[in-house]
DNA sequence: TATTGTTATACTCTATAACTATA
DNA sequence: TATAGTTATAGAGTATAACAATA
């Protein structure tokens, strides 16, 4: 039959939240498999080897609420994947822990092969517009 | 500063994450001006003059659970946008009113004003593959 | 004065299960 | 047997307000 959602199909906002929805569940899917949220994924590919990351400067590079960072970061802490350093008496930094470090590697191995087969699914010919086109989307 | 999310810049997934929450937060917040949702637009819009779709119908072409269907489609009749015709004594068309139509005037102005708008944003070079590009991502 | 971390809270969105009735 | 419509419900995800403590 017909695609119904014919009178939708030349909007490029329409096709970016489709493709967001279903490239997001399907990496949320794989993440599921080492535990982790894609939020999870993306806070630990963040912080890396660096020991200088408070919880607010993730927020604010991952468009994440203050208040929202604290349960966030407590439920990696409670996992053992990270834990709070004091930098000075206000502030505390957001480090990887041992089991965090290999949960890291494990996270970075799923989304590499996530990241290669999405663009893979992109026509040759369109491939290299596609990270630039986006870009222009949210960076500014 | 340095962009801390550097460690995630090159990933394709995470700009389209990024660029989707940012252009549908714009959306949401032009649509609101007609107390509209994004998913109520998509609604209007798919729905059109047509009186021969059921809610299940939309739901399967927006990818929205049978079950969350009712609520939505009663909250825009509890607005007086649609109603619903008996097609046969199991299934019920969702059919825009006068309002409806009236209020589907106005949501695709300000759709296409702002789908207008988004694609200018893309430079030239790329602007062209962008919904190729991402129509690939989920339609298939 | 601005920033950090935190708690509490409410709202939206979504997914699942279960039920009734009809094609 | 499959589909349509509905209700109830639980889980994410997100936004706001407020507070204490420190830069």
């Amino acid at each position: 039959m017909t695609d119904l959602d014919a009178p939708l199909a030349a909007y490029p906002g329409y096709a970016l939240r489709r493709a967001a929805i279903a490239t997001m569940a399907e990496l949320s899917a794989r993440l599921a498999a080492v535990d982790c949220r894609v939020i999870d994924a993306m806070v630990l590919i963040l912080i890396g080897d660096r020991t200088d990351v408070i919880a607010s400067a993730i927020g604010r590079a991952l468009d994440i609420q203050r208040a929202n960072m604290a349960p966030l970061i407590g439920r990696l802490e409670s996992a053992g994947l990270v834990e709070r350093r004091p930098i000075d008496r206000k502030s505390l930094a957001v480090v990887l822990t041992g089991p965090g470090r290999e949960r890291l590697a494990r996270v970075r191995a799923i989304t590499e092969t996530f990241e290669t087969e999405l663009l893979a699914r992109v026509p040759a010919a369109h491939r290299d517009h596609l990270l630039p086109a986006l870009d222009a989307l949210w960076r500014d």
